[in-house]
RNA sequence: GGUGAGGUGGCAGAGUGGCUAUGCGUUCGCCUGCAAAGCGAAUCUAUAGGGGUUCAAAUCCCUUCCUCACCUCCA
């Protein structure tokens, strides 16, 4: 598997003969989460599913940052604790994840429960050279880093030039960046160089070396993390261990809401909540794998209604085939199994070239509509249903999609339901028949009048459609 | 100003030199008691503007214009 490598500006391969070590910059816990972390949490939630299908080892980490001064901040201006504060959005994080059936990552550490780890980073910096404490807090040197702007692709001097850099007059370099600050607000620490808290890079810095080590395979996070944070973090994580830090850097786009960056002041943005109120796990799934990862994607409605057809395609196909008889069929398994290899070919090597969800995301479709065609002209058996089974749940599961399942006891509900509008249908009392049709489409049971037989399938709730 | 990504039919989105995907939409049809869903067919002949290279360009080169993101906290 290839991934474009932003440090190299190149694809890379995915080295999956050990353990995959994916290190992936989680969120700022001061607010509710919005559907731009979780574009960039579920491409890499998919990246996993798909590597550990492939029988690789990944080991996945993403950091909570929950020391910051928003959430401070927020503290204040709440008149509580940054604790209260942090606990209730990693609480409402996980809320949010588990609803959009992300798969949890191997380990979630907090800044907050590594301070001495970064206290011991700083130190190694301070006795190499690479930082000095001054009156505010403890600062990398810039330019003691022959490598600094390599990821971002940034000219030093161009930087200070650009003259965007907060003046603070005790800092030896104006591009000099913060390890550790002094403070006695809460919270803060005590360390060699004073009572204080950490800057923001330093943190996956410490934590990425502490379970990852070196050299680890895939560093990830938004592409807006580029410059200055994972810049920041090259910097100081190789002055320190003087080795490769990551061997690929893998950003994912920016989400934007119709055509506009989504940003607090512009009052746009859109919470998970939210959109899983109004569209559902599965259709917002789908839309963070309908753009390639590392393009921007804009949120609009036309978009996420376009994707509910095609699911609503999806949970049919699924429903056709466990539904299906041991009906006579023209169509032989043989040809059933060509179109079968040919959609898993289609399906693996799309991620394989660049994690191409988009394509992949195709090849499922099709996959879809050629099952559907086969339904609806009766061709579709018991025995084609289970041949094709395994490949379209394994295809839904790596995507993470989730079909709308009926317990035992619905389904002897429907049958029965279904029974007796036939027998009203037969003696021609269509009211009755439709009445029963709108008690079950209640419960999001659709009913599909077949030839023969009628079939149903449960359909998953949109916030919208209602 | 710097960096990066782009500008393709009503919309989304492939396609790195010739055979002009695909999906959604729209229209019609099949199916149905009616629906819904499904299926089929038709429609759409597009490649930001201007130059150039070539027998041939959406695809290569030059140029102009435009959009977006990042350069400050940001997934």
């Amino acid at each position: 598997m290839k991934i474009f490598d932003t440090l190299s500006v190149a694809e890379k391969n995915v080295d999956t003969t050990n353990q995959v070590r994916i290190y992936l910059c989680g969120v700022t816990v001061y607010d509710e989460s919005h559907i731009g972390h979780a574009r960039t949490i579920i491409i890499f939630d998919v990246l996993r599913r798909y590597l550990e299908l492939h029988g690789a080892k990944v080991n996945l980490i993403q950091n909570f940052t929950d020391v910051d001064d928003k959430i401070i901040n927020r503290a204040k201006n709440e008149n509580t604790s940054a604790d209260v504060i942090t606990t209730r959005y990693i609480k409402n994080y996980f809320s949010d994840f588990d609803r959009l059936n992300v798969k949890r990552a191997d380990l979630y550490p907090k800044a907050t429960e590594h301070i001495q780890d970064m206290i011991s980073l700083i130190s190694g910096l301070v006795e190499k050279g690479f930082a000095y404490g001054s009156k505010n807090g403890v600062y990398f040197s810039v330019l003691k880093f022959a490598g600094y702007g390599k990821l971002s692709k940034k000219k030093i001097d161009e930087l200070v030039s650009g003259a965007r850099v907060e003046v603070d007059e005790t800092k030896k370099d104006p591009l000099d960046f913060a390890l550790w600050k002094f403070s006695d607000d809460s919270p803060s620490w005590d360390s060699p160089w004073g009572k204080g808290r950490p800057g923001w890079h330093i943190e996956c810095s410490a934590m990425s070396l502490k379970y990852l080590g070196n050299d680890f395979e895939i560093h990830g996070g938004g592409r807006d993390l580029i410059f200055p944070h994972h810049e920041n973090e090259i910097a100081q994580s190789e002055s320190f261990s003087g080795i490769n830090f990551a061997k690929i850097w893998m950003h994912v786009g920016m989400v934007t809401i119709n055509g506009e960056k989504m940003s607090k002041s512009l009052g746009n943005t859109k919470s998970i909540d939210h959109v899983l109120n109004t569209w559902g796990p599965n259709i917002i799934r789908l839309f963070c794998l309908s753009g390639h990862y590392t393009k921007p994607i804009d949120y609009s409605e036309e978009m996420l209604k376009e994707i509910i057809t095609k699911w609503r395609q999806v949970e049919n196909c699924y429903y056709e085939m466990i539904l299906s008889d041991n009906l006579q069929t023209t169509e032989s398994l043989d040809s059933v199994k060509e179109f079968i290899q040919e959609s898993r070919t289609e399906f693996a090597s799309a991620l394989d070239s660049d994690f191409d969800t988009p394509l992949a995301v195709g090849a499922f479709f099709k996959l879809v509509k050629n099952i559907n065609q086969l339904a609806s002209s009766e061709k579709l058996n018991k025995e084609l249903s289970d041949y094709i089974m395994p490949t379209f749940q394994e295809m839904l599961s790596v995507l993470g999609l989730v079909i709308p399942q009926v317990t035992d006891d619905e389904k002897n509900q429907i049958t029965n339901l279904i029974n007796q509008r036939n027998e009203l249908r037969e003696q021609k009392k269509f009211q009755e028949a439709d009445a029963i049709r709108k008690q079950i489409s209640d419960k999001n049971i659709v009913l599909i009048d077949h030839k023969n037989k009628t079939l149903w399938m449960k359909q998953e709730k949109i916030g919208i459609e209602n």
